[in-house]
DNA sequence: ACCCAGGCGCTTT
DNA sequence: AAAGCGCATGGG
């Protein structure tokens, strides 16, 4: 923690008990049972997050942020006093109980074995805008490179966002109306390649409102995977990380190549399923939060599978 | 010098 | 319907 928090009221409580009392603090801290920190924010889900000595460091919701886990409690710097917390533990899920998502897995011996490696990996709520441009911009990329693209974006884009002093100077992710003044040629200038085209095309059709991201949480997963697929760049592996790392779907279930290989490998060894066998598998096996699962699966084989050398 | 990387969209079988 | 291919860019 730097100085400049040491006179800040710091508090304990669950996000948003104390904002009738107009409290105003620049630290929070979040009961987070069962919460791995680490792993939740490498497991490329998000892509804004920086590892500091031992804390991270982010921009959500255009506010920095910095967290620190301290054994089952989250502490929270902001850089301005804030009033309510509340936007911070929908980001974290902190209110999820993940015992009871993790009794829905089923019980074979792959899953356990992801569960007992990465015990603690949870999913975000990120807001859908930042989330849908950031996958629309994965294609064929690793994580490392997605996150030099999207930080080349804020910051050439992004409005600056307020930091404590002695912090660099971060940048929010840039509004799909702010994207959809641009040209394709300044897109590219971001190292995005041919996927600039389609981050254009999909900005200004959400500008339009063509696609309300706000309101796909309240349809059905069917009709909200429709209208993502609608949107020029998105098929179904981002349109699925759309909808369960954004809206709020936990039977979303993104099948990308690290998926398949981790289903292939843990489920069908010696077999050679095709991409529409394992969709059905994925759909029908892993019950409701499947995409919870999902998310186990690809953080295990990426990280724990001595086949795969990840940086 | 190759080959691959958290796909998509369009064309060909 | 399934499979092939081009699309930028960067890293091993």
């Amino acid at each position: 923690m730097t100085g400049a928090v040491s006179s800040e009221l710091s508090r304990f409580s669950s996000a948003a008990t104390c904002a009738d009392l107009h409290l105003l603090t620049r630290q929070n801290s979040f009961r987070a049972c069962d919460y791995d920190l680490a792993a939740t924010l490498t497991s490329g889900q998000a892509f804004r997050w920086n590892a500091r000595r031992d804390s991270w460091v982010g921009v959500t919701h255009g506010r920095w942020v910095r967290l620190q886990q301290q054994g089952e409690i989250i502490v929270a710097e902001s850089a301005l006093a804030q009033t309510d917390w509340q936007w911070l533990a929908d980001y974290l899920q902190v209110a999820v109980n993940l015992e009871t998502v993790l009794a829905t897995f089923p019980c074979d011996e792959p899953m356990r074995a992801a569960i007992k490696a990465c015990r603690g990996l949870r999913l975000l709520r990120q807001d859908p805008w930042e989330c849908l441009a950031s996958f629309v911009l994965s294609s064929t990329k690793q994580i490392g490179q997605i996150r030099q693209i999207v930080a080349t974006l804020c910051e050439r884009y992004g409005a600056p966002v307020a930091v404590p002093t002695d912090e660099p100077p971060p940048f929010a992710f840039p509004p799909p109306d702010r994207l959809a003044g641009l040209t394709e040629t300044e897109l590219r200038a971001c190292k995005m390649g041919f996927r600039a085209p389609y981050l254009l095309a999909t900005a200004r059709l959400v500008k339009e409102g063509k696609c309300d991201l706000q309101q796909l949480s309240r349809l059905e997963i069917a009709e909200a995977r429709a209208q993502l697929l609608a949107l020029p760049g998105v098929g179904r592996k981002i349109a699925d990380c759309v909808l369960l790392f954004a809206c709020g779907f936990p039977a979303a279930f993104p099948l990308d190549v690290w998926v398949l290989r981790a289903l292939r490998e843990l489920y069908y060894k010696g077999n050679h399923p095709t991409v529409a066998r394992l969709r059905t598998f994925s759909e029908t096996h892993f019950g409701p939060n499947a995409g919870y699962a999902q998310q186990y699966l690809f953080h295990f084989i990426r990280t724990k599978s001595p086949k795969y050398i990840f940086s």
